[in-house]
DNA sequence: CCAAAACCTGGGAGCGCTCCCAGAACGTCA
DNA sequence: TGACGTTCTGGGAGCGCTCCCAGGTTTTGG
């Protein structure tokens, strides 16, 4: 049924700005500096540039824009695929969506990559060839030269969440200090007395500074932190550690688990030891995932607002591209405790 | 402690084609050659060729080669945002570990897009206008057009889960059908009678999938298929529809939920109302989310592999580009149910 | 009233590559 | 030995745009 005419790709037979030119009775420059915004162009000229454009469903050839001009209008999402994928799901999709919502309007494209194993060199000769005008990262685990690699190549850069290994580096992240303090602080408030944290892995920052957090809470609290055990970011480490802690210290009346899924997982280990939660252990999470208020009982929890880390990220980014000077070189965002029945 | 020199952005230094045929000592056509893995190279030249590239880190310039060439070396990947979030969290992620995964070693870029209320026109204009070889849609909600246009304007375009208003489009999804009966079989075969179902919304064909899937089963074992209630993908509307079910059959005994994230609703309602799950009432879910493991109890569920959706359907992009002849029209990939407790 | 400044416009070089064409080098067969 | 392939190579036009420059047309101000 296929019309058996053409069989290779047709030429493109795209409206070229030069037509649009001609269209509305004014040069190529015209209408490239309608196309920009730039001033120094009549108002008649303008519009006749705006109605032939609409009129012909003009749309720029981006490749022809980016070899002549300066940049490219675009810019990439690194993501390193090392990190627990089980943390990244919704975290990176609420970046995502972020970024998006940010970039909504602005005529710059999102080109996504993920850093493998070995391809780093790869993905540096890319980024650093003039591709891209800039670059998010984020860096899921620890040490990842990654951004200090594209930042010391000149290329700007913002990562999402602390980086451990690249100072200077600008980012982005939760106030996961501050929030998780919070959570100890109203353990405390509670009644609570022993209180325990499952924290989320060493060689991460947001895993550290939800643990030093709950220390400080703690600390201030007049509260011992004897009390630590560890996860990675999964439902099954979660438990795994409930079960560590109950061996430890069968009486603790509160855990703070920094992060939701894995708190999940301590759910169903003290649901199994026949604690009722929150009558003989509380529990507060961290991140506020939609699981959380599903959760048997629903988890009260530190809610960190992801997509709009996503959106200041590119703000921070696209800020620097418009060259603008002082910026922040770091940027935390507050989270909020979310009150439901687990604590 | 900046350099105070070179306010402005440096000047790309980056190596050119021609640099590269300087080092190894032949013509820029040659190089050209050996980077799109042309035939009629010598081996002397291909390897000096090779030598000079690694040496001088070249990346070549992507704009030029699609400006130069015939192709964009680029795909998208088009998310319509109107369709449920919730849904679309994991779901995305998965498809988009995919999408990656496939791509790797090739090279083309991935650029992402959403459509939003409004820039449809845009965003026609944009994928039609040459930039990129070919679309994957991943097409959330009912009759969205996009695919047909694109189709039709002779972009190769596949789309992820069957679209309800695009015949014609080749399309990659899940076996949602199969996958629903087997989950009615399953019940059946477990002596449960007053099977109930939690269907999708009506304008999705996932949903309306699913649903068929269940009718066939059930009929298939002599069981009326009178006990069907919707939600639209969200534990809220699991909840509820949960609570319509029992409220028009108290002695429901197994009910299969199209989508684990609604089931997670209906197993709150259903513990709300003293039912013990599996004893009282079985629950099947869909997907095999990760929340379904940690569920309580853990989901029995249908599992649809989200990872390789996005594979496939990269795979049949590609294919179409790479201008494979009589390639399938529509790709189904197998379900396979994932027995725990709930059921 | 005339010079200077501000505004507006078109022409054209060139971004880095691909791809066509012409031609060189090396056979191979009548 | 020359005519014809086959394999390899370099030259150069041009993809669609931006941006610089030169020049024209207004407005401003002394």
């Amino acid at each position: 049924m296929t019309d058996a005419v053409d069989p290779p790709k047709a030429r493109r037979p795209n409206t070229r700005l030069e037509e649009v030119a001609r269209a509305a009775g004014v040069s190529k420059s015209t209408v490239s500096r309608v196309i920009n915004g730039e001033p120094y162009v009549s108002l008649k000229a303008r519009e006749a540039v705006h109605q032939a454009i609409t009129r012909l469903g003009y749309s720029p050839n981006q490749a022809a824009r980016t070899l002549a001009g300066s940049r490219a209008n675009c810019i990439a999402l690194v993501v390193s695929e090392q990190g627990s994928r089980v943390l990244a799901d919704p975290f990176f999709a609420g970046v995502l969506r972020g970024v998006h919502a940010e970039l909504a309007g602005k005529r710059v494209q999102l080109v996504l990559m993920m850093s493998k194993e070995g391809d780093e060199q790869d993905l540096v000769n890319y980024l650093c060839g003039g591709h891209v005008d800039g670059v998010l990262v984020i860096s899921l685990h620890g040490q990842d030269p990654l951004p200090r690699t594209l930042a010391d190549a000149g290329l700007p850069t913002v990562v999402g969440g602390r980086p451990l290994g690249a100072g200077g580096v600008p980012y982005v992240d939760s106030d996961n200090f501050n929030g998780a303090m919070e959570a100890a602080r109203y353990l405390s408030s509670l009644g609570r007395r022993r209180v325990a944290t499952i924290a989320g892995p060493r060689d991460m920052a947001v895993g550290m500074d939800r643990l030093s957090g709950w220390k400080r809470g703690m600390s201030q609290a007049r509260l011992p932190v004897d009390l630590v055990a560890y996860g990675d970011f999964t439902p099954e480490s979660g438990a795994a550690a409930m079960e560590e802690l109950l061996g430890r210290e069968p009486e603790l009346d509160a855990v703070f688990v920094a992060a939701d899924i894995m708190a999940l997982g301590a759910l169903q280990t003290l649901h199994a030891h026949g604690k009722r939660v929150p009558e003989d252990v509380a529990v507060v999470g961290f991140d506020d995932l939609m699981i959380a208020s599903t959760a048997v009982p629903p988890l009260t929890t530190i809610r960190q607002d992801v997509e709009q880390l996503g959106r200041t990220m590119t703000w921070r980014l696209m800020a620097e591209l418009a060259g603008e000077e002082n910026l922040p070189p770091f940027l935390l965002l507050p989270t909020s405790m979310v009150k439901r029945t687990s604590a």
